[in-house]
RNA sequence: GCCGACGUGGCUCAGGGGUAGAGCAGCGCACUCGUAAUGCGCAGGUCGUCGGUUCAAAUCCGACCGUCGGCUCCA
């Protein structure tokens, strides 16, 4: 008898030899239904494993991470079962379990279209009722060459000749499919219940443009039906948060065919652009920075320089002036070490915090535009900052608080990374890890969870990135803070010691927003458009019900445009019911309905776009809230529209 | 840039070899109305661009441009 310890500490004992699958239901018959997977001494392992010796063992259903990630890669080996049953010849390259379900990429002379994407659920869904056992079988690496080499899946033999030399290499069966997995897989291909394909797409070969573009299809998979349904109808919703149909909707912004990625911004747009800018710069200057501003085109002895001319010449436009060749330029770096150089530096001036809202212009590739989240040329909310070696962990850290107060104000999660030196990089591996571990420093005394981004810094230094979600949860890079000892090099900036000697400054680059466009692009999708009132480009509108009220709405509209509040009349011979409805779409925080009442009384009935009818109030008590939410820069919920 | 799909009035979409259709928005008129669409009328498109096939192309073919979903890249 073996003894099994369960995650409640709760102990029972087996014969040697039992299933994890068969003790599931020995607890209960609903555990062994829903249970997916099981942790044997924290190790994942499957269901059908038998257990010899006593353990710690825990049941993981569709609730946990792990469980949900070992239904979505099984699905993705059923679904390149079906793909292979109706198109013999496709060659397997990679199929794991994804945020939200589940890919595999496929090699064949076949071209996939959207109307086979059905064929092959109905085929997932006949495997699926088929309820085939996934086995594990461990082999060899020569045992696992020749089998894969047998079956022509030359991607899987280049992954087996890749594996450490120690790993236990195992495959997972079911039926006649085969697939070189790690597993662990759900006990049978029955467990499936409920999937879905989405999109196909186009991916390299490792991720690699240099190697052979296959075909990737996306799907996703749950245990219960209405789950999937549930899926299906949030990424429904999510289409109607996209920034770019708010865009449109909202008149915020627009995107001609005569500059793609270079988004124009129209009034409305410019007011919530402004909004945010003013809140920048009033924080910033409470933290000690300055702001400059520096030219768009300038010299191509300064890119050189700079090393841009070498490290960063396939993102650059260039043009030409009096036959001399000049850059449009994609960072704005090198136009501010020029105001640090303008003249001589104490080091009793250090830190400097130079600040300057720059237009920079990159030229991105043109598959990988996206509405305001990726453009060709964008606002960055740069800074610089110069400084004492001693200064650097106080900077840094000054930076990661401003980050995060910037970031809280708007109510977003985020996540941090730290990407290290890139193959393309300037300086030395010594400078590199000094930087580095300046950074790591940081976010360690502050107590950040963080991961590692291998190979994703800037060419010039390291960088520590915050990350922010779209409306379908596809994360973007906003901030960032690059420690970089190579420009004040290049630049042989100094300042003079306390020992009269000329020192090299360490400097900063940092940008919080990150781009002004992509930022209002993910504060779009977070409050899905309706803005908290201090940024709406409008905050409230007046309704006269009949033209009998006009003279008093107008005296209302007045008085809130006199304090500053941005209103409109809707003057408009229309009925209420109509004029609400077209400011609730356009998602007005306030709107103040005024019919005979309102008008003899001197009040207002207002309404939240959020809250509905708030009934009437005195004109004077409105705006006295209202001019307060907004000077508070209140935050409405994001889930209020 | 690469793979795939798509491109019809401001927006959402129908049509699909014989010279364009709806709803919403816009404009005009009537209705004077109490918390998400009043009715009637009018106007608006060389069907992304260029080329080819055809007696005839929005429709079929090709190239290009753009958009969308990914890959790659990055704020």
């Amino acid at each position: 008898m073996i003894n099994i310890t369960l995650k409640d500490g709760s102990v029972r004992r087996y014969e040697s030899g039992t299933s994890l699958l068969e003790m599931a239901f020995d607890i209960s018959p609903r555990l062994a239904k829903e249970t997916l997977v099981a942790k044997v001494n924290g190790r994942l392992v499957d269901l059908n494993t038998k257990l010899n010796g006593d353990a710690e063992v825990e049941f993981l259903t569709f609730d946990s991470e792990e469980g949900r990630e070992a239904f979505r890669h099984s699905a993705s080996h059923v679904m390149a079962q079906a793909v292979q049953r109706l198109f013999p010849g496709t060659k397997l390259a990679i199929g794991p379990a994804i945020a939200d379900g589940f890919y595999y990429d496929f090699d064949s002379p076949h071209k996939f279209t959207p109307e086979e994407m059905e064929k092959i659920e109905t085929e997932m869904n006949k495997i699926i009722k088929e309820d085939l056992p996934f086995t594990r079988v461990e082999l060899s690496r020569d045992e696992a060459l020749k089998n894969f080499g047998n079956r022509q899946e030359q991607y899987k033999v280049e992954l087996v000749e890749d594996l450490p030399g120690d790993v236990v290499i195992s495959c997972y069966r079911q039926g006649d499919f085969e697939d070189l997995c790690a597993g662990p897989h759900v006990p049978s291909t029955g467990r499936l219940k409920a999937v879905k394909l989405l999109n196909l797409a186009g991916a390299y070969w490792r991720g690699d443009e240099r190697n052979k573009m296959l075909q990737r299809i996306y799907g996703t998979a749950f245990p219960k039906k209405a789950h999937l349904e549930e899926h299906l109808h949030r990424l429904e919703e999510a289409k109607r948060r996209d920034h770019r149909k708010l865009g449109v909707e909202l008149d915020l912004f627009s995107i001609q065919e005569e500059g793609p990625g270079f988004p124009f911004f129209h009034p409305k747009g410019m007011i919530l652009r402004n909004e945010l800018l003013n809140f920048w710069r009033e924080e910033h200057k409470k933290r000690g920075y300055d702001e400059i501003s520096t030219p768009v085109i300038l010299n191509r002895v300064l890119w050189e320089r700079s090393g841009h001319w070498d490290h960063y010449r396939e993102n650059m436009y260039y043009t030409k002036i009096d036959e001399t060749d000049y850059a449009v330029k994609p960072m704005n770096c090198p136009g501010g070490m020029l105001v640090y150089k303008g003249r001589l530096h104490s080091y009793r001036e250090l830190p400097i915090r130079m600040a300057e809202l720059g237009l920079v212009h990159r030229h991105e590739l043109s598959g990988t535009l996206h509405g305001l989240m990726r453009v060709r040329c964008f606002t960055q909310d740069d800074a610089h900052i110069y400084m004492l070696p001693s200064q650097i962990r106080d900077e840094i850290i000054g930076v990661i608080d401003l980050v995060d107060y910037f970031y809280k104000k708007f109510g977003f999660e985020y996540h941090v990374e730290l990407s290290t030196k890139p193959e393309k990089a300037m300086g030395s591996d010594e400078i590199w890890e000094q930087a580095t571990n300046a950074l790591q420093e940081a976010l360690e005394s502050k107590g950040m969870a963080y991961k590692i981004n291998a190979g994703d810094g800037a060419f010039y230094g390291p960088k520590i990135d915050f990350h922010l979600k779209d409306c379908l949860g596809r994360t973007w890079q906003c901030g960032t803070i690059q420690l970089d000892f190579q420009m004040p090099e290049l630049f042989d900036l100094t300042y003079v010691g306390e020992d009269n000697q000329k020192h090299r400054p360490v400097m900063i680059h940092r940008v919080v927003f990150g781009s002004i466009e992509r930022f209002i692009g993910i504060l779009t999708e977070h409050f899905a458009g309706a803005f908290p009132a201090w940024l709406a480009p409008v905050q409230v509108k007046v309704m006269p019900i009949t033209d009998r009220q006009l003279e008093y709405a107008e005296k209302v509209f007045r008085e809130l445009d006199a304090l500053g509040i941005r209103a409109e009349l809707d003057a408009r011979n229309e009925k209420v019911n109509y004029k609400i409805r077209e400011a609730q779409a356009q998602k007005i925080p306030y709107m103040l309905v005024i019919g005979d009442r309102e008008a003899a009384a001197g009040t207002v009935a207002v309404r939240h776009r959020g809250r509905g009818d708030l009934g009437a109030v005195e004109l004077g008590r409105f705006t006295d809230e209202i001019v307060k939410e907004i000077k508070d820069r209140e935050n409405s919920l994001a889930c209020e529209h």
